[in-house]
This record gives structure tokens, sequence and C-alpha cells, in this order.
DNA sequence: AGACGTTTGTGAACACGCGCACAAAGTCAC
DNA sequence: GTGACTTTGTGCGCGTGTTCACAAACGTCT
């Protein structure tokens, strides 16, 4: 009964998995605030932005009763509601750094500045890359990153160099004290509390996807190479299992 | 106690949590692996991905019994398992669709190769582009589209097209047979059952980033000015909810 | 062989998110 | 004003995912 640590709670608190759909509705509001549309049914903009009306009503409960019963939602109005809860009234300002082909594409998007995210500045360590002018700036030197981001007022980092770079610069952005980064890189940066990073890993979606595209092929291990020498490493023969990886229906632990 | 239809359930199946995990698991354990290490901890390896401990056990204990009490895992036979859980023992033909500035970043890159992943088609509509080799392919014409995907058997269809053609390709490839897309463009792609679609939305993550910054910094409109005119419609102006946000910065559709 | 330290695999409690279903609240027609 | 209809906001049960904590299993050392 003592309800001592809340730790994780707060009454102020919007979900989670509430806020990452957010900016779907503003999406599909968006597209409908072009069309013309004045008003949007719960069950419409669901539709629109995939998901259940339900779910819908309650995440947009959480900003508050923007509804009106026996209508719907107006459009501009909830447009402003969740551009405000999210912060997109004010500008945010990202740094790209790693001036790649990922970061090159990056610097180039339209979508970044129509939603109040403003590229300032783009840093990389190649010579041959720093001193071009990409997208209307001037890539600057990795060096000077701590100044660019003093300079600018940079709150959120975009770190898309090679995973070996990619820890260490976060370590430095931080310091420098930036606490939201976007990392392309493939790897697990670990920050401070306080810190909130976002990862974009193409290659877990493609594993994803294989995962699924061979379960509906039937299964894994559907050939019959299902075995697995297990002549490695020298340890000793005997006590080992020998499951060899059984997919579901095969044999198992025979252990004599 | 009738065990009867047991719908989203089977027996056979790996959480949806954990197989966005393996990934993880699998890059931290390659990484292991090219610095010789044999064995490894649950605790080690789930430093390693950044997770708990616990969950990583749990998750490994889906595959099955793989581990050895009082020592740990052997990396290579992990590897092995995650590898054949995730399907990727075999080949996965890839086309990119749309090669733009992401389509060109993504056909160049090489992190899809190394995983199994061979990106077999570029396609795309404009004509300065078809016909061009890029990164040792030749763009083709995207009205050989269901041509292609049957000429490379193609299985996994990524759509980096704008936002505008994105559904009407997605419909075409999934009517060509391909049954898993990864899509870059910001839209909701509706599909029939059993295809997956699975999308990265750059846009969405940074706005996500936003409202945390936005968190931190003390809340939503933390200006004063939280009036909204709310001068639209006509409707009585008595029993208004009178929340006023508004910000300064937009005033809208004040058709008085 | 037996005791000891280590680490897995998992039961159980807990937290979170989802979707149904419905009362309350509003609109609209007359 | 009244009644019929529409749609929001939410209480509630359910399933999924996360974490703790611990017994069982294993290797090692004596
Ligand atoms: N290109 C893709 O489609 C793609 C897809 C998925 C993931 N990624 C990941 O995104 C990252 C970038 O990919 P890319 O294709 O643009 O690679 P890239 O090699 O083309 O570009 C990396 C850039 O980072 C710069 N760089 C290297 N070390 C640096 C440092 N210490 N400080 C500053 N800059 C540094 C390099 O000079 C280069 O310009 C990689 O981690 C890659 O794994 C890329
Ligand atoms: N570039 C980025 O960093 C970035 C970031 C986030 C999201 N996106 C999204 O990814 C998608 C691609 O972005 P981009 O920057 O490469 O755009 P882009 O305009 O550079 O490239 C789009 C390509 O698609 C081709 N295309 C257009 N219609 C087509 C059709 N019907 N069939 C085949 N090809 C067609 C165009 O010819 C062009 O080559 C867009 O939806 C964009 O919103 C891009």
């Amino acid at each position: 009964m003592t309800r001592r640590h809340n730790r994780t709670r707060a009454e102020r608190g919007i979900p989670e998995a509430t806020v990452a759909r957010l900016p779907v509705y503003l999406r599909a509001l968006h597209s409908l605030q072009e069309r013309g549309v004045v008003t949007v049914s719960s069950e419409e903009l669901a539709a629109a932005a995939g998901v259940n009306s339900a779910k819908l009503r309650k995440d947009l409960s959480h900003l508050g009763s923007y509804g009106t019963r026996g209508v719907g939602y107006e459009v501009d109005y909830l447009i402003y509601q969740i551009s405000r809860e999210l912060g997109l009234t004010q500008d945010w300002v990202v740094a790209i750094i790693g001036v790649g082909n990922l970061g090159r594409a990056l610097a180039g998007y339209g979508g970044f500045a129509s939603r109040g995210f403003r590229v300032a500045a783009l840093l990389d360590a190649d010579p041959a890359v720093v001193g071009a002018e990409i997208a209307g700036l001037t890539v600057r030197h990795i060096d000077e990153l701590e100044r660019v981001i003093d300079e600018h007022g940079v709150s959120i980092a975009v770190i898309a160099t090679p995973a070996s770079a990619a820890q260490a610069l976060c370590d430095r952005v931080v310091a420098a004290g930036v606490t939201s980064v976007l990392n392309f890189a493939p790897v697990v940066l670990s920050v401070p509390e306080g810190v909130e990073v976002r990862k974009v890993d193409l290659s877990i979606e493609l594993q994803i996807l294989a995962f699924h595209e061979q379960r509906k092929a039937g299964g894994p291990g559907e050939s019959a190479a299902d075995d697995w020498s297990k002549g490695l490493s020298g340890h000793g023969d005997g006590p080992r299992r020998e499951r060899p990886p059984g997919t579901s229906e095969y044999i198992e632990a025979v252990e004599a």
C-alpha cells in the first residue's frame, strides 16, 4: 500500500506508443487539409492513418478533449494541437554528421524543413568532402564539431558515419550538450541518462522481413543442411548436445 | 479449458518483439566473433546489445536451449542458430524501386549483401535515370516491373519513390507476387493480408525526438500565447471549451 | 567423488498497450 | 423543444512484453 516509487509514471505523461503515432495522424491530417476537408471523424482519420479508431480516439484524448461528439474533429485545430504537443511549433536545429551516401541523401531531403527541422550543418572527416557545398551548406570539418554545435544551437544530431566512428562521435555531441540523437550506424549507442537516442536500421528491417518470408515458406531450415558439424573449438566432443537445431518437429534431446 | 481456436497464438511462434531483437544480438555476436571470442554469457551479450539479460535469455530460449549453464553461449553456434531462425542462411532477392537520392544510397550500400540480401534490380520512371548504371546494375524502366520481379525471383521490394507513387507501386509488386515490402515513402501503405510491410520514416523519428526534447525543456506551449481564436465555424460561442491554444505565429483561417 | 561457484532457463508478478462496447454529449431536423 | 441519430471519450478485460528471482544444470577444483 505504501505507494512508494512511482518510477515511470508521470500523470503528465503521454504514452510512448501514442507519441509514435501522433506524427502519423499529423501527416494524414495535413493530407486532408490540403484537400479542403474541414472536419473529420475518428473513423475516417483512423482509416487514413491505418489504425483502429478506438486507439486513435484514446491517443487524442491524451492531449485533451478536442473533438465534438456527433461531429468529429476539426482538422485545422487538431493539426495545431498535435503540432504543439510534438513541439513542432518551434524550429529544431539539426546537424548531420557524416556526409557519405546516406548523409548526402538526408541533406538534400525536403521532408525535414517542412516540419520545422532545419539542417544547419554538415560535418565530415574526409578532406575530400570537407569544404564542398552540398544542399546549400558547406561541409565543415569534424574537428569543429563542438564549435558548430554551439554556434548554431544544434539540438538534434544525426549520425550517418560508419559504425566504427559512431560511438565516439556520439560521446562528443553529448558532451557538447546535445540530448537527442538519430543514429543510422549499425551499432547500439550508449548514452547517459537524459539523452534520447533513436536508431534507424535498414538491415534489421530487412532481417525481420526475411524472417516472416521464411515462415510463410514453411519454417526455418527447410533445407536438409540442418547439421552443425561442431568441429570448431576444440572442446571435447563428448558431452555435447547434438541437438541439430531441430526445427520444430524434429528430434530433440536424444542424450543417450 | 476448451483450448480451441488459438487465433494469434501458434505454439511455434516466436514473439514479434523477440524477432525484432534477434538481428541486434546477431550483430553483437558477429562483433564478438571477429574479436575471437568463443563463448559469451547472457550478461555480456545483453550489455553489448543494450538489453536486459533476462530478456535476452528468454528471447534465446524461444529458439531452443542453446546455452550451457555455468558457461554461457558458444558464439559460432548461436550465430548459426539465429541466422537460421531469421532465414539468413538463404539469399533474398531485393529490388529497389525509385532510384533518387535515397534509392541510390541504398543501392550502393554494402551492408545488405553482407547479410544475405542481394539487390538484383533497380527501377525508376525517369528517362534520365533509366539505363544508367548504378552500383553495377543497369536501372530498368518501371514498366518492366512485373517482368523484372519474375525474372529475378524478387521476394523483397524496397520502395524509395515519392509518396504519391508509393501505393500504386506497392499494389503492383504485390500483384506480381511479392509479399514483403520495405517502404521509405511517408505514406501508410495498405496491403492484403499475408503481405508484410515495414516502414522506415525519418520524419517520424525526428518528431519523436522533438517531443522528448520539448518535454525536457518544460512541456508544450511554453510561451504564454496559448490562444486559439477559434473564430472558425460559426458555432455559438457559448458552450465552447475555451481551451485556447494558438501560438502567436499563426493565425489561421480567421474567416470571420 | 563431492562441494562450490557460475550461469542458464523459466515461473510468476507486474506494466503496458489494444480493442470492444457503451454511456454521455453533442448535432440536426422538424 | 423534442426526439432521433451520430460520434466522442473511456471503463474494462485481455493479450503481450518486461523484469525479478531462483532452482536446476553445468564446469571446475580439490
Ligand atoms: N547507405 C545506405 O543505404 C545505408 C543503409 C543502412 C545503413 N547505413 C549506415 O549509415 C552509415 C553511413 O552510410 P553511408 O553509406 O553514407 O557510408 P559512407 O561511407 O558513404 O559515408 C560515411 C561518411 O562518414 C564520414 N566519416 C567517417 N568517419 C568519420 C568521422 N570520424 N567523423 C566524421 N565523419 C566521418 C566519411 O568520410 C564518409 O563521408 C553507415 O554506418 C552505414 O552502415 C547506410
Ligand atoms: N532522401 C531522404 O533522405 C529521405 C528521407 C526520408 C524519406 N525519404 C522518402 O523517400 C522517398 C525517396 O526520397 P528521395 O530523396 O530519394 O526522392 P527523389 O525524388 O530523389 O527520388 C525519387 C525517385 O523515384 C522516381 N519515381 C517517381 N515516380 C516513380 C514511379 N511511379 N515509378 C518509379 N519510380 C518513380 C523518381 O524518378 C526519382 O528517381 C520519398 O518518398 C521521400 O519522402 C527520403
